[in-house]
DNA sequence: ACCCGGTGAGAAAGCGTTTTCTCAGTTCTC
DNA sequence: GAGAACTGAGAAAACGCTTTCTCACCGGGT
């Protein structure tokens, strides 16, 4: 009566039993090796069915030494932006039958590391977010964490892909769209002190600065969620500035909510422009103007990337660079006073 | 020289031979085995330390028979909502040393269930989000999906707990809201037709239907993204109400918009509410009159309970019932020319 | 009639752990 | 000081699968 092993579930010995035939046969059957004769091919078929049999993956990973399981490591999955990223890589993963294992740091960079290698062997391949993880630790956990694909980080090793967001020039183009409309004071309402797409678009404002000596440019500390935004109503108005590039669209939302409270209008009285371009940000009112960056495709480019080192393919394009695109929404409206002269 | 085994990873039998002892030995230190002398325990960590020795999960999972994961499967993970349960069971489950791996069935409810087994069998427990899921089926193949916890979904099995949102009561809150407001003419705008929680929400309206017969209620097809609701506008204005439930927060921001570029005033014209209270619904302009639900703390209790089943712990309070609280904001106001006697 | 290549299936060796079993060496007891 | 109780570590089995190795058997060539 005992036809079912040890621990309870059915396994590959008791259709073996049923079947009649070794173990080794029905795994050849499972697996579809044609070197089975079709009548006990059939018969081991029967019994798996009968029994309801359903390999027991992890005995199957031990043995094939793969888990059909990909990790990753996100900063704060509260984050529209990860939650697209995991989104188009869940999607695309999931078209050549492999599961997305999740690792949430929320935000505390000192676990990013343990996170990833914990993440990383359990299973196939990893896709690290860490914005907050220092170069140095990046460039010293990278190679253990083979096969590897960064997102908005490089780094020296070698076989490390990287898809990163052109923040810089998307900052760059947002403003200037500014000063399209005539404004000559902006701000800039920042992210997270060490995060590094923050360091990109500082970068990308340093440009700007170096072009457009005649525009006043307020840097503003900030964060990476709408209560930043919505706390730095007062900061902003100090600025004095007209135009405010706030560091993502979450923070810009939660800047509109905070003037639209103190009765100002957007973008009458100040413009405001966000980025990223989630998906709620065409839907505020007024419609949010930012910098859209096609995240789920990211995602789903990061299986992609990681599928070919996985397979150990030659990589054609190693990595990737998004350029954002400016979306011009209601959010951002003519300079009030305009000073200067407008083009055309 | 070849110190490492084949794999080309450094294993338990590396260790042993650098310290000198066996196989054994390692592990008893690895896991904190106080029965072996502490010089030699000390020698292992050492050389477990020099080598950078992490055990290899898979083995260990075979072994153990668990593999400290649990799985959820969801029907999108674009929804705010299946976000918040996804975040608030991560976070959850991580503070217990557990990972979760996540199924996206993209809506396809044929998929679901195979998608179930499948990611069950990868893991310790499975939390289930299966809205179009047939009851027949759910019967099914709940038993062996053990341990597992249903999200609004009951079954007839025991040992299966169920989190449900009481999205009846829910509904019914929000139009007695909008009645005590003096709307005489309320409109449904319905989720999908074969959604689970739709089917209670239409339940709730049939008893507000009951309670107020002077009210008149249209029922309105529709779906539960953005798009439904901004689809939605030429049937809302058709159907006369100036009261409108949608079916999520997600319709009604998309009603709202659609609303707004037709040029009518929010509350205004037409009061509109929403459903789950998601993290944007207090920014939309106006901020959204809601039923809110506190999703994230249900991801949180789904983890406690399949802990506890997990742990085959007595559960002492096996699922759970979520009633969403009302959220009055800015989207819902008087109605125009209130008929009926206002209380109060 | 003998040998050889080919075919198909069982036996057994992994995969990397944990854990039971076993046993040598110590310490304790009377 | 001899046997019992204990301690600590190695040998080996177990977890559930895949895959190589091995070998019996069958048919065909000389």
């Amino acid at each position: 009566m005992a036809r079912k092993s040890a621990s309870g579930r059915i396994g590959i010995a008791d259709v073996a039993v049923k079947a009649g035939v070794s173990h080794a046969t029905v795994s050849r059957v499972m697996n579809g090796n044609f070197t089975v004769d079709p009548d006990i091919a059939a018969r081991v078929r029967a019994a798996a069915a009968e029994l309801k049999y359903q390999p027991n993956p992890v005995g199957r990973s031990l043995a094939l030494g793969k888990t059909d399981t990909i990790g990753i490591v996100v900063p704060d999955l509260a984050n529209p932006t990860f939650q697209a990223i995991l989104r188009g890589l869940s999607r695309a993963a999931a078209q050549d039958g492999y599961r997305v294992l999740i690792a949430d740091s929320f935000e505390v960079s000192s676990e990013e590391s343990i996170l990833a290698g914990e993440a990383r062997r359990r299973c196939d391949g990893l896709v690290l977010c860490a914005p907050r993880m220092t170069d140095a630790e990046l460039e010293e956990i990278a190679p253990s964490l083979h096969p590897l694909v960064l997102i908005n980080r490089t780094t020296a090793a070698p076989d490390i892909p990287s898809l990163v967001v052109d923040y810089g020039k998307g900052v760059e183009d947002i403003a200037e769209h500014l000063v399209e409309l005539g404004h000559t004071r902006l701000a800039f309402l920042a992210g997270p002190p060490r995060s590094a797409s923050n360091e990109l678009r500082l970068k990308g404002l340093e440009e700007f600065k170096a072009a457009h000596p005649d525009v006043e440019v307020t840097m503003l500390e900030g964060g990476s969620d709408f209560n930043t935004g919505h706390e730095a109503v007062d900061a902003v108005l100090a600025s004095g500035a007209t135009g405010i590039l706030a560091f993502n669209d979450l923070v810009a939302m939660g800047l509109m909510s905070g003037l639209h409270e103190r009765g100002l209008d957007v973008p009458g009285d100040i413009s405001v422009t966000g980025f990223d371009d989630i998906p709620f940000a065409r839907y505020t009112t007024p419609a949010l103007t930012t910098g859209a960056v096609p995240i789920t495709e990211l995602g789903e480019q990061a299986w992609h990337q990681l599928r070919a080192l996985i397979r150990k393919e030659g990589n054609e394009t190693p990595g990737g660079r998004y350029q954002p695109r400016l979306e011009v929404r209601a959010s951002t409206g003519p300079a009030r006073a305009p000073r200067s002269a407008v083009h055309g």
